[in-house]
RNA sequence: GGGCGGUUAGCUCAGCUGGUAGAGCAUCUCGUUUACACCGAGGAGGCCGCAGGUUCAAGUCCUGCACCGCCCACCA
């Protein structure tokens, strides 16, 4: 028998995998609504495809999670559920925003305030539509089979909706409140940022010892002498007794031409055997000190603005910067040898994720969602919490987990969400940033900002209105004809992501997808944004839906060069998944990345790994290629009477592996399912059972019976392979099922082997 | 200061509920067999970080230690 025409020569991703994607597309299986093997016997399958940031490009890191995803949605449409996998992409306010502002000033010099709000809007929404456009495309090109009428964006209309309902109930029930607290400021990018925006990185600095002045009875330290300039107390040990004269007192003190009033305070968390046993207290400019001013009522002193220079209130250092002032403070001290000691430390000085800026701590009105305060619970669908019962956010978070009604893969991430929530502050949620969602507060100009020389009676006006409605940025109150403003602010963008699994099914619309597919089934993204995203789902969708928002949560690890370097654009190791696709195909890259990685686990990708792939692709199409040339011209895949005993040995192997596959499968081990397949169809089918085989179906004084039973075990092999490979190699196997003489329809729509035998899938 | 991960063949890594060590690449020998040279047959190469313990049996479980890496935490 002749070559098949189609199969002529060796596997070329390019001629096949775009085509495949056509033909899925056409068929438009990935969507539910139209999937055309759906058993209503089963449960629903559902996902959110975490939504890339709308910043540039997707890296091997989100072919990773895209990957593991596609395998998981194949995996079960094969299986009969209907399934949905819904894909979208992320507005990423400040990272978005601050590279847009980047680009502007290295091309026209430009700032923000330059352009003005609505311009500059206009261009970051420019740049978000080509970044998208980028992005789905990617997204095509992996073979993701997401289900694009359903595509979402974080900052569309429908998700606007969602984001003001659930402002709006949150701050109804208490949790949203307006309130002065120290935040931290990026003085670069010019706005808010919440703790877990802040990295911390080790440097060396001085730790500086001294005394306010000669007379001072009491010397602290400090790594940040132009903050003491805002000190208001200091802190002691209640049990210690070199001070114990002090406490209660209020002192006197000249810092270097600067009046001071330092209470003394006694205050369980200063530990004696630090430092002089005495803490500065600056309330304005430190959390911990914030903290220990609330507990003693002290004042509070700013002497650092937003600018990052010093204030006013800084006597004869205001205007200087911060370094400035150190460096002047330092030297004032040491003339009037009010230093004691000097020394050397490592330090951790807080840095913004997105502009490196070094953080400082202010004193500042925002917007936060208290994750210590008790509500009500109208009627828990958590597991563990009952409804009527009265409950934090936080321990709403904990018990969603502890419960088991989230099972996190792998488990030992739970012991890092548990410790996070433990120490979780509230989260400020407003941002002075301009590329978001607009909170949905207006303030009354006449109550909240009194304008002189206007008498208008406004004791029927609210002070400020949270909407969840469309409003302008302006309108006219209804009782005094005053102007209701808009707040400037923005929402951190994880106020919108964290309402990602429910805000693309409709709510707060009660839709048929959001009864259908609500909670989802299962989020997959790498560790590190558990904090910022992960837990934020479960706080958000916990709150008000009073459910979870996924049952099943795989975290996979961070991507890595061949030699194990973390990838960045500076060291020139980056791999755009697309580059890789052109050159070893989708199939191969996917292989590469699920190959030899276990969750959680970072892992490396090399070319020599993609490389193992793309001629295991090649293996599989000329394997393929030689069952077709020994087959009947028009062959149907019919068991004959007699299967031998050596190839009934063959399919009841099969059989064993195709439960073996499918229980990795379930159990989230998809490298052991691939290194089976990759194990079992090479060295196994291709190097054993076909060389077996070739004297049974070609050659002189062949046995019909037995030359049957071969060809029936070899396409049963054959096909079945390619059926568990599919989700992994999904172009390659749904070509070749084409070419196939007995085979039906798509791939991809094709029951998988076992599926029957699957009660929960 | 807490927590987590890693330590297995020259390199990069698998090894699920404990039962006499695996893959890819590299290396050596042989093979132009009509699916595939992006191939086939075969070989060499491992006190599974160190030290104890549990067990008939430990890379796999327990304890301690060492080194590498990550996360959290503003000892002012």
């Amino acid at each position: 028998m002749d070559i098949p025409k189609n199969l002529d020569g060796q596997y070329d991703p390019a001629d096949h995998e775009a085509r495949m994607q056509q033909a899925w597309q056409d068929a438009d299986c990935f969507n539910p609504d139209n999937q055309p093997n759906v058993d209503s016997d089963k449960e629903p399958f559902s996902m959110v495809l975490p939504p890339p940031n709308v910043t540039g490009t997707l890296h091997v890191g989100h072919a990773m999670m895209v990957t593991v995803q596609d395998i998981l949605a194949r995996y079960h449409r094969m299986c009969g559920q209907e399934t949905l996998w819904l894909p979208g992409t992320d507005h990423a306010a400040i990272a978005t925003q601050s590279k847009v502002e980047r680009q502007l000033k290295e091309e026209t010099g430009q700032s923000r305030f330059d352009l003005g709000r609505e311009e500059f809007l206009k261009k970051v929404e420019g740049f978000a539509v080509e970044s998208h456009a980028t992005i789905t495309a990617q997204l095509e090109k992996m073979g993701a089979s997401v289900d694009w009428s359903r595509e979402a964006f974080t900052l569309d209309e429908a998700r606007e909706k969602a984001v003001r309902t659930a402002f709006r109930r949150m701050y109804e029930a208490g949790l949203i409140y307006r309130g002065d607290r120290v935040i931290n400021w990026d003085p670069v990018g010019g706005t808010t940022v919440s703790d877990d925006e802040v990295d911390h990185v080790e440097e060396t600095g001085s730790f500086w010892t001294f005394r306010y002045d000669a007379d001072f009875p009491i010397a602290v330290s400090t790594t940040r002498p132009e903050t003491k300039l805002g000190d208001t107390a200091i802190a002691v040990h209640p049990d210690d007794e070199r001070y114990a004269e002090y406490v209660g007192q209020t002192l006197e003190a000249n810092f270097l031409g600067v009046d001071l009033e330092i209470q003394v305070v006694a205050d369980d968390e200063i530990d004696p055997d630090f430092g002089t046993g005495a803490v500065g207290v600056t309330p304005a400019h430190s959390m911990t000190d914030w903290d220990i001013a609330k507990r003693h009522d002290l004042p509070l002193k700013q002497v650092i603005g937003e600018d990052g220079r010093m204030t006013a209130a800084a006597g004869d250092f205001a205007g200087m910067t911060v370094n400035e002032a150190r460096k002047a403070i330092v030297e004032k001290l040491d003339e009037a040898e009010l230093i004691e000691e000097t020394e050397e430390v490592t330090k951790n000085v807080g840095r913004a994720e997105r502009t490196d800026a070094i953080i400082e701590h202010l004193p500042k009105k925002q917007w936060f969602v208290n994750v210590s305060k008790k509500f009500k619970v109208e009627s828990s669908k958590i597991d563990g919490i009952e409804a009527g019962e009265e409950i934090t956010l936080k321990e709403l978070m904990q018990t969603a987990v502890a419960s088991g009604q989230i099972n996190i893969t792998p488990d030992r991430f739970e012991k890092n969400y548990n410790h996070w929530i433990d120490n979780l502050r509230d989260w400020c949620i407003s941002r002075q940033i301009w590329y978001g969602h607009r909170i949905p507060v207006w303030y009354h100009e006449s109550k909240c900002v009194p304008i002189e020389g206007r008498e208008e009676d406004v004791s029927k006006c609210e002070p400020f209105i949270v909407s969840d409605k469309s409003h302008d940025a302006e309108f006219p109150c209804p009782h005094c004809g005053a102007k209701y403003i808009q707040d400037s602010d923005t929402l951190d963008t994880w106020f919108s992501s964290g309402l990602w699994t429910f805000s693309t099914l409709g709510w707060p619309e009660e839709t048929k997808d959001f009864k259908r597919f609500h909670p989802t089934n299962m989020l997959v993204t790498a560790y590190d944004i558990i904090f910022f995203w992960v837990a934020r789902m479960i706080l958000m969708t916990g709150f008000l839906l009073e459910d979870v928002p996924f049952t099943d949560v795989y975290f996979h690890g961070l991507v890595r060069d061949g030699e194990g370097v973390k990838m960045s654009k500076s060291l020139g190791n980056t791999m755009d998944p697309v580059d890789v696709i052109n050159e070893h195909g989708a199939d191969a890259l996917r292989m590469a990345l699920i190959d030899g990685t276990t969750p959680g686990q970072d892992s490396n990708i090399s070319d020599e790994k993609i490389k193992k792939f793309s001629k295991f692709a090649n293996k599989i199409w000329n394997a393929t290629k030689f069952v077709m040339m020994n087959l009947p011209d028009s062959y149907t895949h019919e068991k004959p009477a007699e299967i031998t005993g050596e190839h009934q040995a063959y399919l009841d192997q099969l059989a064993a592996k195709v439960d073996e596959v499918t229980a990795n499968i379930d159990k989230f081990q998809f490298n052991l399912a691939a290194e089976k397949m990759y194990e079992y169809f090479w060295h196994v089918f291709a190097d054993e059972i076909i060389e077996a085989t070739k004297g049974q179906v070609y050659g002189e004084d062949l046995d019909e019976k037995e030359k049957a039973s071969a060809l029936f075990t070899l396409y049963e092999i054959l096909t079945t392979s390619l059926t568990l490979l599919h989700p992994f190699m999904p172009h390659l196997t749904e070509t070749l099922w084409q070419e196939l003489p007995d085979t039906d329809g798509l791939l991809t729509i094709t029951t998988w082997p076992n599926a029957d035998k699957k009660t929960n899938a």
